[in-house]
DNA sequence: ATGCCTTGCTTAGCAAGA
């Protein structure tokens, strides 16, 4: 007879929700149907005094939460117990709500350090507001730089606003160089690679023209106009435990969904 | 395509997303 206690495999899943306002109802649902250990949400749009933490509580996940009115925001839900929670990126000065990293403790399997990021978006080459996307991912790698030698279990993960490469976009040709495109943003991603972490997506076979995000707009979903950015980075520590990573697309067939589907990843 | 949706803010069109 077998003895040996069987090491639970741990779930840990990133989703844009475009408003948690108007989503937390399609968030619920998941996560009933897909109770995952960890649920990483982006672009929250509401401030702390109005996040549902009661709703949550009721089917078991904690929260801890970083928001701001109208845009961005940040939250990690978690079953798990969370701990040493840090909002932003520590020495770089940021009116946007953008990241919170915590602790979690996956009890037999240790602690796993989160990062979950909503990434600037950018707009266009050139513009202000890639140049601040570019001083973000600047700051953003010294903290994961940091955070690694002080947690060599780490995940980073959330809506980069990178695609990495050419297979995780539906046009390479007509997109070339516009936003989530650029040789510059690509480097960035790549240099966090660089730090010992691996696109747990691509640690497997998929499916081509695999994408995270719809665009609104044109049918885009219906044509699979889709854009592959929303990631789940895993550190070399935790690369050997990864059994799996896929996109669940069907929350984008819901009635009035997101415009990106959430990712996951299974260790263990 | 300076367009197409969606959301929030505020209540009529913007700003922003990607």
């Amino acid at each position: 007879m077998n003895t040996t206690p069987t090491t639970p495999s741990l779930h840990i899943a990133t989703w844009n929700v475009n408003s948690l306002n108007v989503r937390l109802p399609q968030v619920l649902q998941w996560l009933a149907e897909n109770p995952v250990d960890v649920l990483c949400l982006q672009e929250l749009k509401l401030v702390d005094e109005k996040f549902p933490h009661a709703e949550l509580a009721a089917i078991g996940y904690a929260a801890q939460a970083f928001g701001q009115k109208t845009y961005n925001g940040v939250a990690i839900l978690s079953r798990l117990p969370l701990h040493d929670t840090m909002r932003n990126i520590p020495g770089f000065a940021d009116e946007q709500a953008r990241v919170i990293s915590a602790t979690v403790d996956a009890r037999t399997q240790g602690e796993i350090r989160i990062i979950n990021g909503y990434f600037v978006n950018g707009q266009e080459p050139g513009s202000d507001k890639f140049q601040y996307k570019m001083q973000w991912l600047e700051h953003l790698h010294a903290l994961v730089h940091e955070q690694l030698r002080l947690h060599p279990r780490l995940v980073l993960l959330g809506d980069f606003n990178i695609t990495p490469d050419d297979r995780d976009t539906w046009d390479p040709v007509g997109l070339k160089d516009t936003i989530h495109h650029t040789v510059e943003e690509r480097a960035a991603f790549q240099s966090l690679q660089a730090l010992g972490l691996h696109d747990a997506f691509r640690l497997f076979p998929q499916a081509e023209k695999s994408f995270s995000w719809w665009d609104y707009r044109m049918l885009g979903f219906q044509k699979n106009r889709g854009l592959r950015i929303d990631h789940i980075l895993v550190s070399n520590a935790l690369q050997a435990s990864v059994t799996q990573c896929s996109i669940d697309r069907a929350p984008r067939k819901y009635p009035k969904p997101s415009d990106h589907a959430p990712v996951i990843v299974t260790l263990g």
